[in-house]
DNA sequence: GTCTATAAGTAGATAGAC
DNA sequence: GTCTATCTACTTATAGAC
């Protein structure tokens, strides 16, 4: 047990732990699950406790399973910097869209997690985490993306942020949507709202 | 008691019973809400079960509060029929953003039941329905306008469906980012965020 | 229609054998 | 690190007095 990783236990039972976790808790709630239900999820005999030797309640694996979404969110995006130079373009748009939905697609356990347990006022802290992690630095990356590309004309003349909370906006409804529904908004695919999505922020003539 | 209302009961209890259901099953979710918190919140001496002469289990109370707000949003659907005869305009088309996001907010507690409840299992009827009324309906109405307005040239050259997908999703995320996090997204105001999305959706000459 | 009282079940959590 | 057994608290729901 390393100082770095902040006393981890190793595990296998652990690490199944937590991931029965995300998957109950994002599907039926913290409340809607039971201990003896994540016992039963990851071979252990429900109902006898064999829990509490890994977590010392289930408040602690709740937050032990967000942390370590948390981190996996944080190591993506250290790998994700590598911002278009070279100027906008349709298809750096498109492809900037579409790496953001694939993003929310890969935490969509987490995602689900946030909305139903936010604003419950039960773990304020990680949510208010989650909230800055997935929101504002979200917006953050565009705006200062869109900002100049606005300037040169390319895309069309509105306040850098209030482009980017609509771009955003959009993305977190339309992934909601197919999250939630099973269904994408009006059964268009990421493909043709991504297009259709640059094709509002850019100017007519502009390439 | 009438045919026409289904056999609804009358009593200022019952009434106080569904909005108390209404307000905690959004706050704190089905499971989470006990119902000595709901006999509670109505002045009820709380673990008496005397909520049980009201509606015959929890489960009930649930329906209740469901159709109740469902029967309201109908009814506000059918006064809202105006559609600005007469051309699109940058302000009918920011007055109908407006519209939308006010109607959200007015439904702001059936739309996080809806969140927190739907995909658990539980209630699919009702949150089929839900579903159906929230989305698809509110779609469908935008592709109607939309469809009209692309043909003259007011609204640039998109598919109708898309353009309807992606407004619908902007409104929702929008307001969803409001509602979870209390803030609006990037600090946008509801009224810069409906003339940006305005803006985007119109020609440049067009008025 | 609200109260007292209570039944029957299930939840989170612990002690100790193996 | 899993199992048996159990404690305590809380939950939904009911029976019956007033």
């Amino acid at each position: 047990m390393t100082v770095a990783d902040g006393g981890r236990k190793h595990g296998a039972t652990r690490v199944s732990l937590l991931d029965a976790g995300l998957k109950l808790f994002s599907e039926k709630g913290f409340d809607g699950t039971s201990v003896m239900e994540i016992e039963a999820a990851v071979g252990l005999k429900p109902g006898n406790g064999s829990f509490y030797r890994h977590f010392k309640t289930k408040e602690d694996l709740m937050e032990a399973v967000v942390h370590r979404e948390i981190e996996k969110v944080r190591a993506w995006r250290a790998g994700e910097i590598v911002s278009a130079k070279g100027g906008v373009s349709r298809e750096s748009l498109k492809n900037g869209l579409l790496q953001s939905l694939e993003g929310m697609e890969a935490i969509k356990d987490l995602m689900k997690l946030l909305a139903r347990e936010y604003g419950q006022g039960r773990f304020p802290e990680l949510m208010a985490q989650l909230k800055a992690l997935l929101l504002d630095e979200g917006l953050e990356a565009f705006r200062k993306e869109y900002r100049d590309a606005i300037k040169t004309g390319v895309l069309r003349e509105l306040d850098p942020r209030t482009l980017s909370s609509i771009v955003i906006s959009a993305l977190v409804g339309y992934h909601l949507s197919n999250m939630y529904f099973g269904a994408e908004p009006g059964g268009v695919s990421r493909e043709t709202f991504a297009s259709g999505l640059v094709e509002l922020m850019m100017n007519k003539g502009s390439e």
